[in-house]
RNA sequence: GCGCCCGUAGCUCAAUGGAUAGAGCAUCUGACUACGGAUCAGAAGGUUAGGGGUUCGAGUCCCUUCGGGCGCACCA
């Protein structure tokens, strides 16, 4: 180590983490005359290990630990890294030079992105996510959907990408005659009062039992059905005036939960209506189509049924009619050629997995994908602290709205006698937040169970906790009047040095975020650094006398903040400055 | 029957094929005359459902058994 050696950065220097794996990818092919990864990852043994010698031995059949010496030998380290050793079976464990650290932690602290770069290959990435129905109420299983989605677009977009978000509303389909005619039987005034007070199940279930108890009524539907596909004036006005007011209760649960959706973001199946039968004809005339029991299908590659044959994708039903499949291929077509969408993510149930595949196949057969590639993100269910399916006490749907009030009054209770400006505001942030964190802070994949006493709590892995690390910093920045303009970092102890690590480790861990669409690995990562900052505060008084020690702790504590505020954010959750 | 997903500490969850499987909650033991104790330090807690295999190395990949969930032709 050259101590004293000046450490010339660049006016926006790239993060640690990348400067390892480029100097060490360079010394692999210099040593070992292969190109390869040097598997560079955080460690418990150092900072840094590179793990890349061991996956290289194989390949040369030398022993690794040669190989990771050879590695070494050839490195120009001695910049960036106080210690580089070769350990166990041949791992190289790094130690970064405490300057080049707190120098590092100074530039991100004046760095707007703190770190995170933007992407290289930036593109239009169409978000779906949501996709409520109109005149039905939204429940807990739109809230996944909701939140995740709104997260990637949040990511995707902060990472430079264009991001097209789609809410693709059930507007169209066989229940809209039997709503219609619900609507008609009470009157519009009526349905209008009851759809803009929110009450959407009562009207959906309340047209759904005449449905089912009055053959008349049900004749009547399903004549309104073909009365709204041949475009009658008078069934029209009505449908609209369905989707308005849904569209309007939507917003508002929107705007309860925080999230991007804008009224614009409304795509409802029905726009697709007019491209129905053209992707009915591309496809046949590709000779993709084959009719079955009267029914349009194609059979994508790959898909058998329950009788072993191939599994049928029908585009159009044997009674002249569309079904989902053929709006998901036009919804497809449109977001390719239309939008021209590189990406397309669907951010939709793991139920509907084997649909979206048969879709997406269908069209790759079809050559309508181009250079795109659509991706269903699924996720697993929110289950009640009974290990099954969230539901209310009686056994019912657990209304999103319902849910979403719980969680600002829970919350409230919780921050009572906290002397805030604006305590309404607060509960709003700390309960939307906490079920929000709770949602995004497992494996997409899995299940989770919905636990509000955990969620809620202000230890652990949760938004309180978060949000409380940063109003504790807004506390100490507000009695030093804020943080020095171009704060230098000087690291005096551990604690320190912990907190500033992680702070670089920020980029890769939304630049991984937007590559996986996985959004626990940040919500850990800002708990870690959460808990780093606590240790911080237990051990390293902020406001003391010395100018130099205080200015930089004071420039730790201004970029801890902001990268919670920002991580917080990206996820799509508020950080008061006091609560 | 075929296919997909899941199974990790009492509970809730982590762990880009890498070293001794980590956190939080709960439990137990400590620490408040410093910027918000809504905090921190420490202890204890494991045959990663079972069994094979691939690999220098497997919670992770492959096969298989068991357990749980979900799909599989005109509802979205």
């Amino acid at each position: 180590m050259r101590e004293g050696a000046p450490v010339v950065y660049s006016p926006r220097m790239e993060n640690l983490e990348e400067l390892l794996t480029e100097r060490l990818a360079h010394a692999m092919e210099a040593a070992t005359g292969h190109p390869a990864d040097p598997a560079l990852r955080r460690s418990a043994h150092a900072d840094f290990q590179a793990d890349g010698a061991l996956a290289l031995a194989r390949q040369l059949g030398r022993p690794p630990r040669e190989i990771a010496a050879a590695i070494l030998a050839r490195s120009t380290l001695d910049d960036l890294v106080s210690s580089a050793e070769i350990s166990g079976p041949g791992f190289v464990n790094l130690t970064i030079r405490d300057d080049v650290l707190a120098g590092r932690a100074g530039q991100l602290a004046a760095d707007p992105r703190l770190g995170v770069p933007e992407v290289a290959d930036p593109g239009v990435i169409v978000v779906d996510y949501s996709g409520p129905n109109v005149a039905k109420e939204m429940h807990v299983g739109h809230l996944r959907s909701t939140v995740l989605g709104d997260a990637a677009a949040r990511v995707l977009g902060w990472l430079g990408h264009t991001v097209i978000r789609i809410n693709h509303l059930g507007d169209w389909g066989t229940p809209f005659g039997m709503l219609i005619e619900h609507m008609m039987e009470i009157g519009e005034a009526e349905a209008s009062h009851t759809l803009s007070a929110g009450d959407l199940s009562a009207f959906y279930q309340a047209a759904r039992a005449a449905f089912d108890s009055d053959p008349d009524f049900a004749a009547r539907s399903r004549a309104r059905v073909v009365a709204l596909q041949n475009g009658d004036p008078q069934t029209l006005r009505l449908w609209a005036q369905l989707g308005a007011e849904s569209r309007k209760y939507f917003m508002t649960v929107y705007r309860q939960l925080g999230v991007l959706l804008a009224d614009a973001d409304f795509q409802g199946e029905s726009r697709y209506n007019g491209d129905l039968a053209g992707v009915v004809s591309a496809l046949d005339g590709l000779g993709l189509l084959t009719e079955s029991d009267g029914a349009l299908c194609a059979f994508p590659a790959g898909f058998a049924g329950r009788d072993g044959e191939p599994l049928p994708l029908i585009v159009r039903k044997s009674d002249g009619g569309f079904g989902y499949p053929a709006t998901d291929l036009a919804a497809l077509r449109s977001r390719v050629d239309g939008l021209g969408a590189g990406r397309l993510l669907y951010f939709v149930g793991a139920p509907q997995r084997q649909h979206f595949e048969m879709v997406f196949q269908v069209a790759r057969e079809a050559g309508w994908l181009g250079g795109a590639s659509p991706e269903h993100i699924a996720f697993g269910s929110v289950l009640g602290t009974d290990g099954k399916m969230l539901k209310t006490r009686a056994g019912g749907t657990v209304k999103l709205t319902e849910l979403l009030t719980e969680a600002v009054t829970r919350a409230e209770a919780a921050i009572g006698g906290r002397g805030v400006p604006d305590p309404a505001a607060v509960a709003r942030a700390v309960g939307i937040g906490a079920v929000k964190y709770a949602d995004l802070s497992t494996d997409r994949i899995k299940d989770y169970v919905f636990d509000w006493d955990r969620m809620l709590s202000f230890d652990g892995n949760t938004a309180p906790y978060l949000q409380y690390a940063n109003a504790r910093i807004q506390s100490i920045l507000r009695t030093a009047g804020g943080a020095p303009e171009n704060g230098t970092v000087v690291l005096t102890n551990p604690a320190e040095r912990a907190l500033a690590l992680e702070l670089t480790g920020f980029g890769a861990v939304v630049t991984r975020a937007g590559e996986t669409l996985e959004f626990h690995g940040l919500a850990t990562y800002l708990f870690g650094l959460a808990s780093l900052f606590s240790k911080f505060y237990e051990t390293s008084t902020v406001l003391v006398e010395d100018r130099a020690v205080r200015g930089s702790r004071l420039t730790l504590c201004a970029a801890t903040a902001r990268t919670l505020i920002t991580g917080l954010g990206l996820l799509g959750i508020e950080a008061p400055e006091r609560m």
